[in-house]
DNA sequence: GCCGTTTTCGGCCCGACTGTTTTCAGTCG
């Protein structure tokens, strides 16, 4: 089960949502909820074994919000929803979806167009059902149809979070049914890439029937889709498709390794089988003459009777694995154990939800030797940073006991469309590392980019490069620019490129990791957490770090504290 | 609706950008 704090959330946010489109209530009071929504999901407690008072201690949840979250704990629905859903137009909230669309256009175009659903309303613009209608004109139908076409683009992906979360609370429930030996995330989960189409997950047992069963009867299938002694597929009621295979469990390493893909990496592999008289399937390594089984039970023995060591999940994509497995000179891929420090996290000071101590509590928690507490500078405006309150946080950083863990006093700067950042190189200085940032100015054209991140690279106090694309999936395209001009900046300059491991971030991609690993690029893989609860992030990270072939040498957080303040002063002197 | 070292009212993240407007509304971060 998802824990009360992210279905409470999702309540709460829904009912802010809801209060934008009725319009029956100021913007205040619309953020409250959003504000409540976010605290409650990143609070450190279960609300579920909280009392009225503990819940009332979350920050930004007062009296009535206090009393909405104890009513869905005793009852399992908040009324004030219950009624607020019944009265705006139908499709209004799905309208939402659609990047550029807020609550009021989006319920004047309920009204006015009698469109509830994101097909009809393309139909509707395609059909010029929008001229004329004050406040829509030419270019606001356009960006509605731009709009359109990048949530298709993303149409039945999830992020990776979502599906992760699913998939494992699946895996706990199956893998208690009897008759399981062996259950484990496959597909593209397995692989870590960044968005999830669908759920694919393997189990073995010698009678699937049980699993089959328990599997339908879970609460979060709200459809069977298909069902047969094999395979079943269901859907969640989010619209997410998950299958389950069931295999012998004599089948399990050869399954594994069909189920996991890619379909490239398969087509791959299965040839080298077929080159050496052999068939590969989901049930085995097959002697192709004779139909003999050679091996089947673990993925090892398959790579192994094919020549290949091992390859890792994350790595099977037909980019290159098979010639360097073939060639014994498979990377060794950075693990999440590997990590000694995090450079890019926030605290309650800008936007943030965890106060400084508890964020430096949890980085001790997950054993790093340092952290880096890098909250926004002045110039993003909304986060209200003053230099006096930085120079605050770096007094109280500086006072805190974090035992054998070294904290790093930094900043996440923002790069503005010319390239500068917040202060000047007197203040700067006073930093120890510092992310610097593109959060403006998405669509200057690919020059004007390009120069904008490479005068960041060369400025002396900017150490990292954060989430380099600023993209943000399913809602935000990636920016424009020339990247290989940008990633030799990088190296020439000593300036690491982020890996950034939040989930609707993931950023730099994989594709753009290995292009910049290429040029010598160094990287730092970081949670840019804004609650203790986000440091789990980081394991999206490194799958997507892994995706990149990035090793222990290749990341700036993976280095000994003496080698990072080493890269650090090289770039200053 | 929440909050308080300017505290029980009166603020609230606030400015940029875009497109539609002739002075502003909507959306976003």
């Amino acid at each position: 089960m998802p824990r009360a704090n992210d279905t409470v959330a999702a309540l709460l946010e829904e009912l802010a949502d809801l209060l934008a489109v009725t319009g029956g209530a100021d913007s205040f009071k619309i953020r409250a909820y959003d504000k409540a929504a976010r605290a409650v999901a990143a609070y450190h407690e279960d609300i579920s074994t909280l009392d009225a008072a503990g819940i009332g201690q979350i920050p930004n949840v007062g009296k009535s919000m206090t009393a909405k979250v104890v009513e869905y704990l005793e009852t399992g629905a908040i009324g004030a929803l219950e009624e607020l859903r019944t009265r705006i137009p139908p499709g209004a909230l799905q309208l939402m979806e659609i990047p550029g669309l807020g609550p009021k256009k989006a319920v004047t175009l309920t009204k006015e167009l009698d469109v509830a659903t994101v097909e009809e309303l393309a139909a509707a613009i395609e059909a010029g059902k929008l001229d004329g209608l004050p406040g829509f004109g030419a270019k606001t139908a356009d960006n509605i149809l731009h709009g359109i076409e990048l949530l298709r683009r993303n149409e039945g992906r999830v992020l990776i979070d979502t599906a992760t979360a699913v998939a494992e609370e699946i895996v706990s429930a199956l893998s208690q049914v009897p008759g399981c030996v062996s259950i484990s995330i496959a597909g593209s989960l397995r692989r870590f890439r960044d968005s999830i189409g669908d759920v694919d997950i393997l189990a073995a047992a010698e009678d699937s029937a049980p699993l089959m069963e328990a599997f339908k009867a879970l609460p979060a299938a709200s459809e069977v889709i298909g069902s047969g002694p094999t395979k079943t597929s269901i859907r969640t009621r989010r619209g997410l498709q998950v299958d389950l295979r069931v295999v012998p469990p004599a089948a399990w390493g050869a399954a594994l390794q069909y189920f996991t893909g890619s379909k490239a990496h398969n087509i791959r592999v299965r040839e080298i089988a077929v080159h050496a008289k052999l068939k590969l399937s989901e049930y085995g390594l097959f002697d192709a003459e004779t139909g003999d089984l050679l091996v089947s039970q673990t993925e090892e023995e398959v790579y192994e009777r094919l020549g290949l060591p091992w390859i890792p999940p994350t790595l099977r994509e037909d980019r290159g694995e098979i010639e360097a497995a073939l060639r014994r000179e498979l990377p060794a891929l950075i693990t999440e154990a590997d990590l000694r420090g995090d450079l890019h996290t926030h605290t309650d000071l800008t936007d943030g939800v965890s106060p400084l101590d508890k964020m430096v509590a949890a980085a001790i928690d997950r054993g790093l030797e340092y952290y880096a507490v890098t909250d926004h500078a002045p110039n993003l405006v909304m986060q209200r940073m003053t230099t006096e309150k930085m120079l605050a946080q770096r007094a109280e950083l500086r006072s805190l006991d974090a035992g054998s863990m070294t904290l790093l006093h930094g900043t996440e700067l923002n790069i503005d469309p010319l390239g500068q950042v917040d202060w000047d190189g007197d203040f700067l200085a006073g930093f120890d590392i510092t992310v610097a940032s593109v959060h403006s100015h998405f669509t200057l054209s690919s020059p004007e980019q390009t120069q904008r991140l490479i005068r960041a690279c060369e400025n002396a106090y900017v150490n990292i490069i954060g989430h380099p694309r600023a993209r943000m999936i399913g809602k935000r395209p990636p920016i424009d620019a020339d990247w290989d001009a940008v990633f030799e900046a990088a190296a020439a300059t000593g300036t690491a490129l982020e890996v950034n491991s939040f989930p609707d971030r993931m950023d730099l991609s994989d594709d753009l990791i290995l292009r910049a690993k290429r040029r010598g690029v160094k990287f730092a893989i970081d949670t840019d957490a804004h609650s203790t609860r986000h440091m789990r992030n980081i394991r999206f990270g490194i799958g997507t770090a892994q995706r990149g072939w990035l090793t222990v040498d290749d990341v700036i957080n993976a280095w000994p504290l003496s080698r990072l303040r080493a890269f650090v002063a090289a770039k200053r002197s």
